[in-house]
This record gives structure tokens, sequence and C-alpha cells, in this order.
DNA sequence: GTAAAGTCTCACATTCATGTGAGAGTCAAG
DNA sequence: CTTGACTCTCACATGAATGTGAGACTTTAC
């Protein structure tokens, strides 16, 4: 499929479907016009990148991780061979995670409550309850 | 205290400090100097809107949040009386929240795998484990 | 073949969380 | 009082994710 229809099915802009090609998370192929086509599988993979972006992961780290995920989209050069860099730099998104889990399902909490709160004083017209 | 315990204590940069008050996430009295003195219960409060904001809250939805899990600490205006956008800004900060918790979880359990796969390749001597 | 819709590549604009430095005032210790 | 550490307020800089528009080519439908 071509990108159009990719974001569309996606939701994901146009935009930053181009921009996670160019951060190498997405490698669509290329028609000899020029239009990049995607697989089906790529609607998982976008999906999936768009999420740990939203997330907050850092692209650079999102790209190693996709290695591990799936042994084959990325087209493998040699991006994760155990450096130590890379190693404390993941130890530390680990942490962060690991906290930012808990974080969040705390604010997602929060924001249910307050929600909660807000409709049962403009309550009447909007069903798009939990 | 002043900013630059409180600093030192939650381990967020002073810039940032400053910042959430700005953002009125954070809003400590002043001396006549105009420094700023921080309540002990801004430590925790100070921890909790940074990780807040880590986790990708914009500021804007942090600050009615906070007035729902606690009543006091931030002086309040009018700024959650429920009224139709923020229902909307919620509900949708509510979906993004609940599938961003999912895909954190998901996210720090690749980052965990990608990180045992790292360290068994660099072994020996960083002890930093899980 | 023509027009409309889709796509491509720049490339600049914007927002948000941050960094950083300048210039000035404050506070504590000698 | 002077010095050094701390703080204050600007205000500009940066990086990352995005928005947006221009100008040109491609594909599709008629």
């Amino acid at each position: 499929m071509r990108i159009g229809e990719l974001s569309r099915r996606t939701q994901i802009p146009i935009r930053m479907l181009r921009y996670y090609e160019e951060r190498g998370l997405l490698t669509p192929q290329r028609a000899p016009s020029g239009y990049r086509h995607y697989q089906e599988a790529d609607v998982e993979q976008a999906t999936l990148v768009s999420s740990l972006v939203r997330s907050g992961l850092p692209t650079r780290l999102i790209l190693p991780l996709l290695h591990d995920l799936q042994p084959n989209p990325v087209d493998g050069d040699e991006t994760d061979d155990g450096d130590d860099d890379l190693v404390a730099l993941f130890a530390a998104e680990f942490a962060r995670l690991d906290s930012q889990v808990k974080c969040l399902s705390l604010s997602r909490n929060a924001v249910q409550q307050h929600l909660r709160r807000l409709r049962a004083t403009r309550v009447s017209h909007d069903p798009t309850a939990t």
C-alpha cells in the first residue's frame, strides 16, 4: 500500500511516517516513481513505533529495540552489537520506563477520576463513558 | 527550603523547578528578597510533576490533575470547573494514557530483553543488574 | 489527454522541555 | 565591608517531534 493508505489505517500523519523512515524505523520499498510501498506488516510496525515515540522513547533507542522484537523488518546493519554505551543507555532507559509505567498508571487513574468528576458536573449528553 | 536544596533533594534541575512554577505546577512562597521558599511537601510534588512530565503528559494537563490528587497544594482558582473542552481533552488523554501504559509495559519488557542480550554479549565487568 | 488526487523532496515554522549565560541582587562567613 | 555561593530575571539556544507550504512528478478517473 502507499503512504496515504497506511496513514489512514494507522491514524499516523503522513509526515510522521516519512519521519520514521528517516530515522530508520520503517523501511518501505520504493516504486520506480519514487513512491513508497508498504507491506501489511508495516501497519503493525508503524503503530508500534508511534506508540513508543508517544511513550517518550527517543527514536534512536527504538531502532535497536525493533531489531530485538522482530529479526527482519529493519534491514539489519550492526547497530546492536553490544556496545557499552548502549548498555548504559538502555539500563537508564529501563529504569525510566519502569518508574514511568507506575507513574503513568497513576496518571491514568487520576485522569480517569478527574474525568468522572468533570462529567458529574457537566452531566447529560456525552456518552463517551469508560 | 530554597531552590538549590530542593533541586539537590529531587534531582530536578533548578531550571525545571522554575519552569514548573511558571506552569503553575509548583507554587513556592517568596521571601521579601524574591527568593523562592519551598515546603517539605514540595519535594514530593516536584517529584510527581517531574515524573508526569517525563511520561509525556503536557504540563497544561498536569495542572488540573494535581487539583484532583491533592486538594490544596496548588492554590485553587477555578481551573477545573467542568468545561466541555477539558472533558474532551481529558477523555482523549485518558485513552492515550491507557494505551500508553500498555505500550510502555511492552517497551519496558523489550528494553529489558534487549538489555539482557546486550549484556550477554559484553559479559564480565558491569554489575548494574536488574 | 486533461484534471484531480496522491506523492515526492525540500525547507522553514512551531511547540515543548531543556540548557546556558549575562547582569544584578542576597546571604553567610571572615 | 568584602568575598563567594546562591538566587533572581531575562532571553536566547537547542533537540525532538510535528505542522505546513511550495514546486514538481505520478497515478487514476473521465
